[in-house]
DNA sequence: TGTAAACGGATTTTCGAAACTTTTATAAAT
DNA sequence: ATTTATAAAAGTTTCGAAAATCCGTTTACA
């Protein structure tokens, strides 16, 4: 505007936009955006499996799209801490253990509370609706069990992201909501697991979560979110076979 | 290993390794990650301005390459919330704001805290040896102020990163470590517009903090970084040019 | 028999051009 | 003068093939 000493990048500053944060990709709706979607969706339950080689001639096929494009994908997703890759010799899926699993659900822990108490504090008519909107839909599906076909245990996926998604949604911090959805996600894999070899059962927590929020009760939210992140971990620690601590060192070159 | 009935993925689930969280990227060394550690380093220092169009003409000419691998690296600029995109419209610069740096600054006061106290609690020889080497090589080099050449701004960023991560090295948690090193990053556009700008010179506040952290003193070293972290937001607010709350909509389409 | 060099197939990485989309410029019509 | 239509230009997205690299196996040599 007036005068300003010489700037770094001049007038640039000026056009501020609110918000860093980085983009949902999701939302996107280009063709490379679809193959990301469809490649998360496929690692987060599992379909491609913990570990496993992404080999461009498979993921060409199953994906029906270039390499160029699948590259693009894969780049995207090992940012998200879904696959890794090390030069020269292609991708993989990301590993699973408990330790990593016990890490990001303490970590999650903190974002989840930080995030729901500020979207209560902050929440508004569309917000309860969507709350109560996205709950019912989640209830009518049963949790998915071992053998549904995989068309089942997605739109159940869906519907428990967005259930979970739409409690936080008038949270105002945007990193927070980013981080937390990064950890959300890598959070399905584990659960996932847990679900398929739970041998017992759990009363319908989100019910209780979804009452919480919409009065508004801020410390019996955050709690009750608190005590599912912590008992998920448990249960997975004693019930998924193979999923145990000390599983660091294997195949050392 | 005895037998286990049917598992979601046979075998594979045994095939464990300890960390899951994000690659650090910028330990590749293959091409691609080259032309991605330099555009990081660019969009750090503002060389590519906040808002800047990245047509993919110039880029090639400046950094050599080709489309394709430019849009790899884009498209990890972007999930690192460094850059953005729009469907057919290319890629820009992430924007900055006032809103943004107060966001990110009050998430990074808990992640810098929280890898901060671990990583005194677990810290080794090592990792004292470290920051008394990385402390040393960053206070051989004066902050860079404005008119310094861009090799010199570099080379400063690069020794301050240094200093930093090596106080939390020995943090345990690999998810907290990846997301702090990400705000990190990104308040480094802020400091940068900060530094260039200061009227107050500040105190050696990271010698202070490195004789907190060598004399184990959780507390005070925690209390340090934090206020590190919150002078620096108001000291951007009062004195970077521009830089004001309410700067949200702009040209509306 | 053991080690190292060399070969061949499989896979990844890089590239530039073709296809497509958005933006800009120009002209006609209201 | 403003809007609508049309055409050219600029820029982005996608693709498949060429170049480079990796990995397992064979061959050569001590």
């Amino acid at each position: 505007m007036g005068k300003v000493l010489a700037m770094p990048f001049e007038g640039s500053i000026e056009n501020l936009a609110a918000t860093t944060a980085p983009q949902d990709v999701s939302l996107e709706d280009a063709a490379t955006f679809d193959v990301l979607r469809k490649m998360r969706e496929d690692i987060l339950c599992c379909v491609l499996k913990p570990d496993q080689k992404l080999r461009f001639g498979e993921l060409r096929q199953r994906y029906g799209t270039s390499v160029g494009t699948l590259r693009e994908a894969l780049s995207h997703l090992v940012s998200e801490g879904l696959a890794r890759t090390e030069a020269g010799r292609g991708f993989q899926v990301a590993p699973i253990s408990l330790a990593d699993f016990l890490d990001l659900s303490e970590l999650r822990v903190y974002l989840e509370t930080r995030t729901l108490a500020d979207a209560i504090r902050h929440g508004t008519d569309a917000w309860e609706a969507e709350i109560v909107s996205s709950y019912f839909l989640l209830n009518k599906l049963a949790p998915p069990r071992q053998d549904d076909p995989v068309s089942v245990k997605r739109e159940w996926g869906k519907r428990h992201k967005r259930f979970h998604d739409s409690l936080v949604a008038t949270c105002r911090s945007p990193w927070s909501l980013h981080f937390r959805s990064e950890l959300f996600d890598q959070a399905r894999r584990y659960h996932w697991l847990t679900m398929i070899h739970a041998r017992s059962r759990r009363r319908n927590e989100h019910l209780d979560l979804r009452d919480a929020v919409l009065a508004r009760n801020v410390d019996l939210a955050c709690g009750l979110i608190e005590k599912h992140i912590r008992t998920t971990v448990q249960q997975a620690a004693s019930e998924v076979p193979g999923l145990t601590l000390d599983m660091a060192k294997r195949k050392k070159a």
